[in-house]
DNA sequence: GAGTTTGAAACT
DNA sequence: CAGTTTCAAACTC
């Protein structure tokens, strides 16, 4: 039972410009950043990138040792990511470059990346399209072992009436540009030809035949997909659905062998569950559960028997945790790695890179303005693109998670120095963004906060700092309904006097009351002293630009802090991104974080002030710690009491107190998670506009392998819906 | 649109 | 520095 894979869109686009978010290929990435932004750009490379014209970026091994890369610094294995040569044809990096035994070995990689490289483009491909029905994907024949294409484990989205799903673009190689190679080509890159002409890439066009042709086969697709589950009962014979939940369990039991269909599913923990609850007594709880562990342990011995080419690079699902982020981050620990040399067939590669892109304070997903926000230069970070907050100063609130003293300082120099800062914005593409090889953000924090237009100052004359044309700076001008203004230019000397005496009460008068923090977060400097209002009216000079109260505020009763609040960002593994504020309760549910996220994603779409045409997600990367439901072993464990089993179950509370406790989430730790995942996907909506477009459900999570033969990734994506506004 | 509330700025 | 007044915006009706 296989749904026809025929259906799927191909397009081939250029997401060179792009390439910055692609955490799948972050070594490259930063090599391929740094050698066109960086110090030691070579003299050969003349143009630089830029959306219209990439193929110019010279990018020859042979003239910058740094693009030799050394044995440490291998990419990460990615079936979904096609490099090659634009102007040479020449493939690069072959995904499938032997599919009879899939090896593709870390020296192949070696030889690949250090092939001539004059451009880089990927080939995306779109993904299938999903309605708000709750929807199984089918299995492909090689999944029918048990290995789902697709699985949703996540809880559906709740806004998901009345919206169709972006389409997603997803990059996988078309097989009708790689090619089998012999050995000998194997062996040397210089003789690798392409298969066919690679067409010009145009991402606008591919992104959009894309999408032309995803609408056209999705219908076909999800009718397959509701046919097959009315037919074969699905869902409950998917051994990942068998034991579903929103954090990923379904998939870990999985791959500990519980539910795999070689035991049977006999072995599944739900009947282990249900055996376990049947007896009552501790010692056969003991018991039951030492039979589970052998039973495990020998799906689990089974299972590495019978699948060992499969390499589990799964990736932990979003999830919140208890920093309430949502996502994993990208995390790359000794186990990550212990198994790349186990075998030829999984290309489970180190990456030497330091994948210490925050503190989890991120989230899937990425809105980027343009592709032209691209390539920017960062040592720690991805830089960003479309950054749009929801405070009224328009400064990215974390505009990267791992930002060092060297960026606040950029960035406190770009707003004092703002008149100097200002050539490159005029690319609206680029807005607030510098396009240097600094990673700085060129937000004008001065100017911004200068924008206020007008008064109706009645009393002050426009002279006293009551006045917010005054106060800015300004002139008063044609929109001011002031009474006797003295704010212009035809009374000069009484208004420099008064600027004068202003200055005189307070020497910072002038300057902008907000600053940005060494935790890249901007406070007000002096603090409010509101006494009524809980610092939650515009009354309040923090509230009001957006911002949280601090130690600085004298405030009464405030609840404008940020205890009740907590950063949430977007990322993609390692990529940073739209950060904002969610207020966070004690026990939130994924849903009514979305819910936030929502709205402030949208809010902050809404503030961009540009027209935005691409919005992408990344994912990768794994984490040790993810936040899932404890199992009911875990919590069994936690009973360690006979007594206190025995009592709970003469008062009928056992049952109870189980859900209870398993219910509430905890950070555990999922082996299987651990491992590298080497991975990765960009995602790429096709082009929309924010100002037609609100967006009434944010995440959304798949996971899926993304190669069905080896090296098989999950990834988890986040997925945006949109709402077509009539 | 009129009246009230608010907290920063101005003043004492 | 502390208390009071002024002020224009925020807010309410």
């Amino acid at each position: 039972m296989s749904i026809n894979n025929q259906q799927s869109c191909y397009s081939f686009v250029d997401l060179s410009p792009v390439i910055n978010f692609t955490s799948c290929l972050m070594p490259v990435q930063t090599k391929i950043t740094n050698f066109l932004h960086g110090d030691n750009r070579p003299s050969t490379l003349n143009q630089l990138p830029s959306q219209n014209n990439i193929g110019s970026a010279i990018f020859d091994k042979t003239e910058d040792p740094k693009i030799n890369f050394n044995k440490n610094h291998y990419f990460a294995y990615n079936p979904n990511l096609y490099i090659f040569d634009a102007s040479s044809h020449h493939n690069l990096y072959f995904p499938h470059n032997n599919p009879e035994t899939n090896d593709f070995s870390q020296q192949d990689e070696m030889n690949h990346i250090n092939h001539k490289l004059d451009s880089v483009s990927i080939l995306v491909k779109k993904d299938i399209s999903h309605d708000n029905v709750q929807q199984q994907e089918p299995f492909d024949t090689e999944q029918e072992v048990g290995m789902p294409k697709y699985s949703n484990i996540c809880t559906p989205p709740t806004h998901s009436n009345n919206s169709d799903l972006f389409g997603m673009v997803q990059i996988q190689p078309d097989s009708k540009y790689l090619q089998t190679l012999t050995p000998t080509q194997k062996n040397n890159s210089s003789q690798y030809s392409p298969k066919s002409n690679i067409p010009t890439p145009n991402i606008t066009q591919a992104i959009s035949s894309a999408s032309d042709k995803m609408n056209q086969c999705a219908f076909s697709e999800q009718q397959q997909f509701k046919q097959l589950i009315n037919n074969n009962n699905y869902l409950n014979n998917n051994p990942i659905y068998s034991n579903q939940n929103a954090f990923g369990l379904g998939k870990q039991e999985y791959f500990q062998g519980v539910n795999n269909p070689i035991n049977g599913f006999n072995s599944s923990l739900s009947n282990n569950l249900q055996n376990i609850s049947k007896n009552k007594t501790h010692e056969n709880i003991k018991e039951e559960m030492k039979k589970r562990q052998e039973q495990l342990n020998q799906g689990q011995s089974n299972y590495q028997q019978n699948y060992n080419h499969y390499k589990i690079n799964a990736q932990s699902t979003s999830s919140i945790n208890s920093q309430a982020s949502i996502s994993s981050t990208s995390s790359i620990n000794d186990q990550s790695i212990s198994n790349q040399n186990n075998s030829n067939n999984n290309v489970c590669l180190k990456i030497n890179y330091p994948l210490q892109y925050g503190n989890s304070n991120q989230m899937h997903g990425m809105v980027v303005n343009s592709l032209t926000s691209s390539l920017l230069a960062g040592s720690s970070s991805h830089s960003v693109g479309g950054i749009y907050t929801a405070n009224k100063l328009n400064i990215p609130i974390s505009m990267t998670t791992s930002v060092n003293n060297t960026i606040v300082e950029e960035k406190e120099r770009d707003f004092k120095d703002r008149n100097q800062q200002n050539s490159k914005d005029s690319n609206s593409d680029d807005e607030g963004y510098d396009n240097s090889n600094k990673q700085a953000v060129n937000i004008d924090m001065q100017e911004f906060a200068r924008k206020v237009d007008f008064c109706k100052c009645k009393k002050s004359k426009c002279l006293k700092l009551y006045c917010e044309c005054f106060l800015r700076g300004n002139y008063c001008n044609d929109q001011c309904i002031c009474t006797e203004c003295g704010n212009n230019d035809k009374n000069l000397e009484e208004r420099e006097k008064a600027i004068d005496e202003a200055k005189t009460r307070n020497q910072d008068a002038f300057n902008l009351k907000f600053q940005i923090t060494s935790n890249s977060t901007v406070t007000h400097k002096k603090g409010c002293h509101c006494k009524r209002t809980h610092c939650l009216k515009k009354y309040c000079e923090c509230f009001n630009a957006g911002l949280k109260c601090t130690n600085n505020c004298k405030c009464e009763e405030c609840r404008n802090t940020q205890d009740g609040l907590k950063t949430m960002g977007i990322s993609g593994g390692g990529t940073s991104g739209l950060n904002t504020l969610i207020k966070v309760d004690e026990d939130v549910n994924s849903s009514e974080i979305n819910s936030q996220m929502l709205q402030s994603i949208d809010y902050q779409l809404q503030q961009g002030p540009t027209e935005r045409k691409i919005s992408m997600c990344s994912s990768t990367g794994t984490s040790g710690l993810q936040n899932r439901k404890r199992t009911r072993s875990e919590v069994l464990d936690q009973l360690t009491s006979k007594n206190e089993i025995q009592s709970l179950q003469q008062t009928d509370q056992l049952e109870p107190e189980i859900r209870k406790k398993k219910n509430s989430l905890c950070l555990k730790q999922n082996p299987q998670n651990s491992q590298v995942n080497s991975g990765s996907q960009i995602k790429i909506k096709s082009s929309y506009q924010p100002n037609q477009t609100s967006y009434n459900s944010f995440e959304q999570n798949f996971v899926y392998p993304t190669s069905n033969k080896n090296g098989a990734n999950f990834q988890s994506t986040t997925v945006f819906h949109k709402k077509i506004q009539s």
